[in-house]
Order: C-alpha cells, then structure tokens, then sequence
DNA sequence: TCTGGGGTCCTAGGACCC
DNA sequence: TCTGGGGTCCTAGGACCC
C-alpha cells in the first residue's frame, strides 16, 4: 500500500492532499497539539492551514509514515520526530490512528482474496499474491491482474497501491518498489542482469544495515558485486547459511511458497516513556506502566484466543542497550496475574542501575486456548531421533558397497 | 535532535536426557 | 590422568522486517 498510514488520513482530510504530513510520534503529544489550538473543534473542519505543525512538536517518538510531498524533504519512516522537523518544519503532524489502520487492512486484503485467494499476510501494509493459478493471471505478464487488484482496492477503498509480479517472492518484493506510488512493475526471469543486478545490496529483502555494512567493508556495492563472487566466499564472510542465501538473492533464486496460513509465536507489548524512568526513584510509576503491560498481553492473548508458556521482559536503557530476560513455565497461561508475577521475577534477573527508556512484556510458546494439552502431547509424541539414527545406519548397512579398506588411491 | 511498536527467525551455550 | 555422542529444550542476544 503507497504511504499506508498516511492515505488512511488523508481520506479523512482531503484538504490535506498534496501537502507535507508525517504520521507518527505520540498520539497524546499530537492530541494535546491539537487541542490547544483548537479546543473541541472536530479536525475535519478545520482548514490545511491550522493543522498541527511538526516543527511545534515536542518529545520522543519516530516518523511511522510520511506522505510523497513530505519525502521530497527528505523525510521518511522510522525517522526521529526531530530531526523530521528539522528537515521539514511545514509538514503537518497527525497520530497513528490504529483502528483505522487495521479497518482498512482488513479490507484492503478481503478484496484481494476475493479475486485472487492465494495471499500471504505481511504485516498491515503488505501482501504476498500467487497470480499462478488465477484465471488471466499470466496476461500481459501479469499486469491485468495487477490493474484489476488496484482498481478494485481503489473502489472499494480510495486507497492505491503498487504491485510488483515475478517468478519469485524476492523479486517481486524489489519489483514493487520500483514505480511507487500506483505503480505496476513486471519484472521476467532473463531482466535479472539489467534490473536486479545493479540495484544497491540493501534492496534485497533480508539484507539490512549491518548486513549492508559488511558488504560495504568487503568492496560489495550492488547486487551484482554479490553475484560476481563465489558461493564459498560469501560462505567465508558470512557463515554457511546467510553466505548461501545471499549468493541465492543476488542470483535471483527464492523457492519460497506463499503461505497462506500461520500461527502466531508470541505476542507483546512494550512502551517507551516519555522521559527515562530509573526502577528506584521512579518505582511507583514503573509499577503501573509494568502492570498495564502484563494487562494488555492477558487481554490480547484471551481476545486472539490463545494461551502461553514462556513469559519475558525486555527493557531498553537509557544508552539503547536492550536486555530480556524470560522464563518457560510448565503450564499454559492468558492471565494477567501470573503474567505479572513471572515477569516480576524476569525483573529481578536484570540490572537496574542504568536508567530506563522503554519496557516490554511478552508471552510466547503459543497454543490456541483450549488446545494446551494438544499442545504438551504433541510435544511429548516427538519420535525418538535415536532410534531412527540407528535405523538408518541399518537401512544404510544392507544396501552400500563394502565400506573402502584404506588401501585404493584416494580411499 | 536521538532513534516506535509489533513481530519472526537464527545462533550459541548450557542443562538435561538416553 | 582422562573423561562419547546424539538429541531437545531453555535462555539471551541480535538481525531483520513492516
């Protein structure tokens, strides 16, 4: 979706089309912008012009979105809120209206399941299709289906969106980006050398900043410089699974499905604080914050329906170091209460000197409710990998060829 | 002027079991 | 003085993605 967060908005407030508008920072801060200058007035009454401004806004918090007219700027996502109103002091500022977001996540996905059901969920914006066995699907190299997807997001929500169709997920992840915003990109096997290979290694989806950098140590710019070297050397470089999965990327291969259908592995909450907080001196506030957290886990996990057995924390200090801790219980839980107690007790595994930016509770080990003991039996039904070692050496022993004596050239 | 929140997956060491 | 081999689970940290 083109600057999902952001069009949500701007479908609220049209009189804000083509104009700068960052999305993002804290909706209490946004809230009390706005309602200072404008006290109860509803915002869809109110002119562009007595928007609240990013260059009046104060605090934490980064950038979630930012619209086409913002990033001629040079602003963009998951950019801090300050340096954003250095660089664009003009643009409005809006909060993330979660509710909306996920209303029209929602749709935007039902609408592509209804014309092509082969679709695998990539967080609220994004989507995997399988155009393969959609009747027209292979039309004009896929480009009908992609422009009937648009026009039918575009009906049904006012939103746009940019496709890209390949042979593979990789491909067609770095074929999307190519003509945003509303854009189609259809990208064939045999354009690997001209419009993949000389893209910057980044643009591989799973080669990110650290990745980039190493690369960048190493003399590798583009894609194609990863080609250019041998699959052993990027072995090398960057151990036996990465170095094989980059030379895959930059050679254009991916053979992975589209999985239509998933389990969740964990849920969390976590919240960063206004201002950093330290577990003594701020330790009545902590509390709270830290009960609310265990709160809202328990309330996800029994809304979604599910149940965990591993309970964590995570905190964030004042320098950005993170530390987490958990702990694996030996029965299933959603309540609060434990929630509360365990991570308590993960609280107490941590050291609390440095002052604190952000905490985080998290339940992971899922089961869907109701479905523990399942669960625990499954576990407990795992085969014996003893045994079937000693069953393949056994179907192994019958079938080879005498094992070599050591005495033939290069036994 | 510091840098959100919600996730997944991988790695590596240690405990523990057979 | 010398001390297996295979496996799983737990825990902590880190890279990466949307």
């Amino acid at each position: 979706m083109d600057a999902f967060f952001a069009s949500v908005e701007l479908l609220r407030y049209p009189q804000l089309r083509g104009l700068p508008v960052v999305i993002g920072g804290g909706r209490r801060k946004v809230d009390e912008m706005v309602r200072e200058r404008h006290g109860g007035r509803p915002l869809s009454e109110i002119p562009a012009a007595e928007f609240p401004l990013l260059k009046d806004y104060v605090g934490r918090g980064v950038i979630t979105t930012a619209t086409y007219p913002a990033r001629q700027f040079g602003v963009g996502s998951a950019m801090g809120m300050m340096k954003a109103a250095k660089l664009c002091p003009q643009a409005i500022v809006l909060p993330v209206d979660f509710e909306e977001v996920r209303r029209f996540s929602r749709a935007f996905k039902a609408t592509i399941a209804e014309i092509a059901p082969v679709v695998e969920d990539r967080g609220v914006d994004e989507v995997y299709i399988d155009f393969t066995d959609v009747p027209g699907g292979q039309r004009e190299g896929g480009r009908v289906l992609a422009r009937l997807i648009q026009k039918a997001i575009f009906d049904r929500t006012g939103l746009t969106c940019s496709i890209g169709v390949a042979p593979n997920k990789l491909i067609a992840k770095m074929a999307s980006e190519f003509n945003k915003p509303k854009g189609i990109s259809i990208v064939h096997e045999e354009d690997l050398q001209t419009l993949i290979w000389p893209l910057a290694v980044r643009k591989i989806n799973g080669i990110g900043p650290k990745a980039e950098a190493r690369l960048h140590g190493l003399g590798l710019k583009t894609i194609s410089d990863i080609a250019a070297r041998e699959r052993d050397w990027l072995v090398e470089h960057f151990g036996r699974a990465y170095g094989a999965w980059m030379h895959d990327a930059s050679w254009g291969r991916d053979d992975r499905p589209v999985v239509t259908e998933s389990e969740p592995v964990s849920m969390s909450r976590e919240t960063t604080f206004e201002r950093d907080l330290h577990a003594v001196r701020d330790r009545a506030e902590l509390g709270a914050i830290f009960t609310d957290l265990c709160e809202r886990v328990a309330q996800d996990l029994q809304r979604k329906g599910y149940v965990g057995k591993t309970i964590g924390i995570k905190l964030r200090y004042d320098d950005f170091r993170i530390a987490t801790r958990d702990q694996t219980l030996d029965t299933f839980t959603a309540d609060a209460k434990t929630i509360r107690r365990v991570a308590g007790q993960c609280l107490k595994r941590v050291p609390l000197e440095r002052r604190l930016r952000l905490l985080g509770v998290r339940v992971g080990k899922l089961a869907r409710a109701g479905e523990e003991a399942a669960a625990t039996a499954l576990q407990a039904r795992e085969p014996d990998p003893g045994d079937r070692t000693l069953d393949l050496f056994a179907a192994a022993g019958s079938l080879q060829e005498p094992r070599p004596t050591g005495d033939e050239p290069g036994g």
